[in-house]
DNA sequence: TAGATTGTTAATCGATTAACAATC
DNA sequence: TAGATTGTTAATCGATTAACAATC
């Protein structure tokens, strides 16, 4: 039974919960090339460093889905997750700032690719225009416009250095892409309703400094997925070796 | 007056606070380098997308600084914060993992130097090693047990693509690094009282795309700082040119 | 004194998790 | 039937924020 409380009857689904999904999702395919059937939430849990209750009050988001005393079936699971990033249908998006870190991304096999195609790359530096990066040239700014339409873009990845940062959101903005996932070390202050993502590299290492002199190992359960502290007080058996489950 | 409620008497600073004074200390810096004395806690508010009764409560958690009427001193602020993340005596930190990301990182002017300093660059690929990045020369895995000990590192980033990340993971904890910050796409199971630190750039790239589909503009505050989701509803007056503050 | 702004309280909201009935 | 495991409830915990007395 889906739970459909969202102004048009569609899914509510917390953000801790869409920022694991993912996790579940490489772990799924893990077993799935094992040729695994099926996975219990105690093996979910074991595995992304979550609690069997969190595992399984995410997935009831996306329906019931799982088999009372045998657990998820690993094949449709991993659909039902796909179906939630709707990875059949990829949206267009484009990478601004060809600097070290756009260009690590671009060459990353796992940025891109679930639920998003890179559309475009584009950079200031006129040394940078018109050279090939992992097969995509990259393009003056000033086809910006052109690309977003043509490709009907909505989501762009800011890669470009804080002092530009500002300004590109505002271009980006004005053209017409109004979810930003912004790398620069800045505040984007945009009009409109725009979303903005922050994934700011150096806070994370600063927080886990933090922790470090705090001496403290503060755990707190693995807060907010992607970017969780999680102290790990065990070893935790690996799958694969594992017979069916319930290995302490 | 100090909140002291941690375990030996020392000052107990949430998560969700953690990740925002560095926000906070970017702004101050702004601040400061235009000449500005004071701060409210409304400008911080309104320059780091957060609310301004959450700004004061995460300042208090560091002491009683602000002067009611007059707002914050720009300068010792940023003292004070500088001070929880001890920028002014850094700790040690190796990098293991010189590929795209990790270069990015190393020369990223931002990512060190905030209460760290990178003092080796590991790599596993003997075409890589010996190489020089930014100043630092490539070392081999053989030699972190050296750099660890000579150094007292406690702090390791992980660049390493993710079918290593597990093994060079106990590698560093056997050697008596427990603290990672792991940029792999793998959660790490590795034993002791490990606090690890995950940061999943696909993920971010996801949720935002999960969100755009959702049409939903989701803003639920800017969660976690770094990574939260923020949704402008409006231009916000910049500051520098404003007066003395209370616009809007 | 009047205006501004802090520090803190209390209400609210959201996320985590133990516990357990439902059920394969 | 017995064992396993889900889906969901209810308790708990932590984080956000409106409101306001304190005070510069």
């Amino acid at each position: 039974m889906l739970e459909s409380d969202g102004e048009n009857g569609t899914v509510r689904i917390p953000e801790a919960t869409v920022l694991r999904l993912p996790v579940y999702q490489r772990i799924l395919q893990t077993f799935a090339s094992a040729g695994r059937r099926t996975i219990s939430s105690a093996d979910l849990g074991r595995l992304s460093g979550e609690n069997a209750a969190s595992v399984r009050r995410d997935l009831s988001r996306l329906g019931t889905l799982g088999t009372r005393g045998t657990g998820y079936d690993v094949k449709m699971l991993s659909r039902q997750i796909d179906r939630v990033f709707a990875a059949d249908s990829p949206q267009g998006v484009i990478l601004v700032g060809a600097g070290n870190l756009g260009r690590a991304l671009i060459h990353s096999e796992s940025f891109f690719g679930h639920g998003s195609v890179l559309v475009g790359v584009f950079d200031a530096d006129p040394k940078v225009i018109g050279t090939q990066i992992s097969g995509h040239t990259v393009q003056s700014e000033d086809e910006l416009e052109q690309t977003v339409a043509e490709h009907d873009v909505h989501l762009a990845v800011l890669t470009v250095p804080p002092s530009s940062a500002q300004r590109v959101a505002e271009r980006l903005v004005a053209v017409g892409v109004h979810r930003l996932l912004n790398f620069a070390p800045a505040r984007l202050h945009v009009g409109g309703h725009v979303t903005i993502r922050y994934v700011d590299l150096s806070i994370e290492l600063q927080a886990l400094g933090f922790y470090a002199r705090e001496g403290e190992g503060r755990a707190g359960g693995p807060s907010v997925g992607t970017a969780g502290i999680l102290t790990t007080p065990s070893v935790l058996s690996e799958m694969g070796t594992r017979r069916s489950s319930s290995a302490r």
